[in-house]
RNA sequence: GGUGCCAUACCCAAGUGGUAAGGGAGCGGUCUGCAAAACCGCGAUUCCCCGGUUCGAAUCCGGGUGGCACCU
């Protein structure tokens, strides 16, 4: 079993930056960095990806030389994650001397994860996993949600909601052949959280520009690329856009419904992030719908007296 | 100008005399190891307007307005 706290860290995460998608962070968290000497640390499922960085807006190449990155596009498109593995990655930044660092994303679990580490709870079993995947198929929910109850107390959202009726299952079997896990420790205890406010008409017509901006810059040959070398049920087909630009990868132009539709899901990705952040983080809002140099001058005030 | 068809929420839409289905969008929420995932909740005191018939009208009748189609 892997030990609970892991190589002794030689640099820290000073704050927390997060915010819906197309909300700013990528730019702020790059001037502030600058500012301020440090290094970005990015909490981001999508952009830590190789071979997605025009669908899921990463920094560009000139970003990255401008300020010290990590965990950006340094895993596999078809690489199984976790928020558990995102942790040990984040650990190895930590473990290596370098600047402070900024921890940037919008993948709210993963901010979440780094400021208040995680219980002990048994690490994901494929195997496991895939059978209970295929018991829920062929026998419905009712019956695993029956076997979950006689096992302990299931949570609640596991009656409707089949990943988290397989999760829970998956651990409460595990817990009972002597499967422990490890609780993690939070990379950055206390650490403040700061997060972007866009009021959303204003956010809504910047997804839209910036659909557009994606799709001049590229992104269907990047879906394409990825077509070619990655298999159809690796996890970065999951990201937004992805599968709709892969279906229409060989049209000579874009349906407006496609188009329409990744946009919808945007911002619908923005909601989610919104209510998580709001209800789970609680950070310290920072109001980001003006421009570029009040949000930073709002934010530097903000981030005033850390380190 | 004439004739016909249509008008129900932001959009699509069921309902054809008994007290407004459903879907999408939007909004809110859940989530202790797939999270850009998965899931849950919320909508019309009223059916284009005015008048009439009826115990009762989104539904029937008359007029108006708007849209579509065809004809001239």
């Amino acid at each position: 079993m892997e030990c609970a706290n892991l190589g002794n860290r030689r640099r820290r995460i000073v704050a927390l930056l997060g915010g819906a998608t197309g909300s700013g962070k990528t730019r702020l968290a790059l001037e502030i960095a600058q500012a301020k000497g440090w290094a970005i640390l990015s909490a981001d499922s999508g952009q830590s990806r190789a071979g997605l960085a025009i669908g899921t807006a990463a920094p560009s190449a000139t970003d990255m030389e401008r300020v010290e990155h990590h965990l950006v596009g340094d895993l596999a498109p078809d690489a199984e994650d976790s928020v558990a593995l995102y942790l040990d990655r984040a650990d190895r930044v930590l473990s290596n001397p370098g600047p402070d660092l900024l921890a940037v994303g919008g993948t709210n679990q993963f901010l979440q994860a780094l400021r208040d580490g995680m219980s002990a709870s048994p690490a994901p079993d494929p195997v496991l996993r895939q059978e209970l995947s295929e018991r829920l198929r062929s026998r419905g929910k009712d019956v695993l949600w029956d076997e979950l109850a006689a096992l302990g107390t299931p949570p609640h959202d596991a009656r409707t909601n089949p990943v988290r009726l397989v999760r829970a299952l998956e651990k409460a079997l595990l817990v009972r052949r002597g499967v422990q896990g490890s609780s993690r420790p939070a990379l950055a205890p206390g650490a403040p959280v700061f997060a972007l406010a866009v009021n959303r008409p204003e956010l809504h017509s910047r997804l839209e520009a910036r659909l557009a901006a994606m799709l001049a810059s590229g992104w269907r040959d990047e879906v394409r690329a990825l077509a070619e070398r990655v298999p159809d049920t690796a996890p970065c087909w999951k990201c937004i856009g992805y599968r709709a630009l892969r279906e229409s990868m060989d049209l000579p132009d874009l349906p407006e419904r496609t188009l329409r539709s990744i946009l919808e899901e945007t911002r619908q990705y923005a909601k989610r992030q919104e209510t998580w952040l709001r209800n789970r983080l609680a950070p310290r809002w920072v109001p980001a719908d003006g421009s570029p140099e009040a949000v930073l001058r709002e934010f530097a005030a903000a981030v005033e007296g850390i380190s």
